[in-house]
DNA sequence: AAATGCCATTCCATATTGTGGATCAAATCT
DNA sequence: AGATTTGATCCACAATATGGAATGGCATTT
């Protein structure tokens, strides 16, 4: 599987870099150029690139927008789960997502955005390491101690603000406390100013299979304001939970 | 390219069928068991597919919705654009979009909702005939006379409700009214019970990039407010184009 | 106006790579 | 417990991808 390989290094790299010309790509990914060519040209006319008549580089095209809200809305929790974020945001006023566990990282399935100006920039699909983020140290707190000891030793804990918790016993005594608790909170962990309360969603097996956030700026998502916003993310994710089929 | 071609039919069967055991796919894309089950771990292992470890389906992984939030991003009008959508849909309180043309159709780039209960379902990157909805045919009438000729001969004109205009003529003249008034109007030609009312965005070089649009139930977009709306979508289509660069 | 340079595209002989029927393993159904 | 279905693995063969070089087209320069 030598070439189809190939051909996703190269859709990987015109993602990261945008829009490429054939010298370009085949430079950065390290193929020959008229083997590059002869890929891009097929990706091309199967619709899946496009290439920019004027110039002439080639560019991921709307089908991979097509196919990723084709696989947003295959998980129906996205479906079941929008209004509740709707009156979330509402009754709040503060961002709200819902992200997925995907290997060892949270992905954002959907949100639904305050009208503030200052925000949380969450794109849809978007990774986040657990470590340093709301959702993510929710899912972590559900881990058991071998899974927990698994993931760090294949994690690489950086410290993306000063606040971040780079530290395994830390990072445990964090978790603790959010079993405690019942929600999560991000404290500028993953960008400074940024606030973040989490909370578990469960399935109707009764299994973690989302958790649901609030995010804003710290002058609005306050010290004395977590308890309150800790409590209204817990009501919303049982909520949700319950649509799935949950029972307490 | 042939594996590369066979990559790319699995990776639309599964796309389509949503989740697919090995067999149930090779069945379906006419490749035997052996070589679809070599191409579907590939990209496994390049975490394009999951697999559902109970049910050992196949299914396409969330790497596609965030290549295809990235591929939306990339057009930056989609940033430019946002605010606009959000306040013309405040204003009017009816469900704003923003579609661009990809080859014979219009493809959803954003929309922001309405908060009513009856909704034109538009999923972000569906794409949609031209000649049936209002964005598209926005699109049609900036087309020169052989343009719009070459569409007709490559496009049936299927009748998606009673009203959907499916003879030349009459799309010629509809297009005609289009360019006089400066808006269009999808009166329920796509699905029954909604009207659709859209406007042109330009960009700095005087191109036609995008078209705006606002779709709800009939029961609100009435004959007796299309003005109003028409009006409103060209304003908000106009105060767009001029972020862009473009000077009237 | 001609030349230069840059880049995308096309070409083709070679051997590397993918092929797919058969087999094995495991899970699910009867 | 046996039967059946399905996913995973294997391997000899030949079809297919490879990639360096030549071609062609477009701009910018001299």
């Amino acid at each position: 599987m030598k070439s189809l390989n190939k051909a996703l290094d190269i859709i990987e790299m015109i993602a990261q870099r945008g829009s490429l010309g054939i010298r370009e790509l085949s430079s950065f990914v390290g193929f020959p150029v008229g083997t590059t060519h002869r890929i891009v040209a097929t990706l091309a006319k199967r619709r899946f690139l496009v290439q920019d008549p004027a110039s002439r580089n080639y560019s991921l095209s709307l089908r991979f927008l097509e196919l990723g809200t084709r696989v947003q809305q295959q998980f129906n929790l996205t479906s079941i789960a929008r209004p509740y974020l709707e009156k979330l945001m509402q009754e709040t006023g503060e961002s709200a997502n819902l992200a997925v566990l995907d290997r060892d990282d949270a992905v954002y399935l959907d949100h639904v955005r305050s009208n503030h100006m200052l925000q949380l920039f969450t794109r849809l699909g978007a990774r986040v390491p657990l470590y340093a983020t709301g959702v993510g140290k929710m899912f972590l707190s559900r881990l058991s101690e071998q899974e927990l000891k698994d993931y760090l030793a294949r994690t690489a804990m950086a410290a993306r603000t000063p606040r971040t918790i780079v530290n395994a016993d830390n990072l445990a005594k964090e978790l603790a406390q959010i079993r405690k608790a019942g929600f999560a909170v991000d404290n500028e962990e993953m960008e400074e100013g940024v606030r973040c309360v989490a909370a578990m969603v469960f399935d109707h097996m009764k299994r973690p299979v989302a958790a649901l956030s609030l995010s804003g700026a710290v002058t609005r998502i306050t010290p004395e304001r977590i308890e309150y916003f800790g409590e209204m993310v817990k009501q919303y994710a049982i909520r949700i939970s319950e649509s799935l089929g949950f029972n307490s």
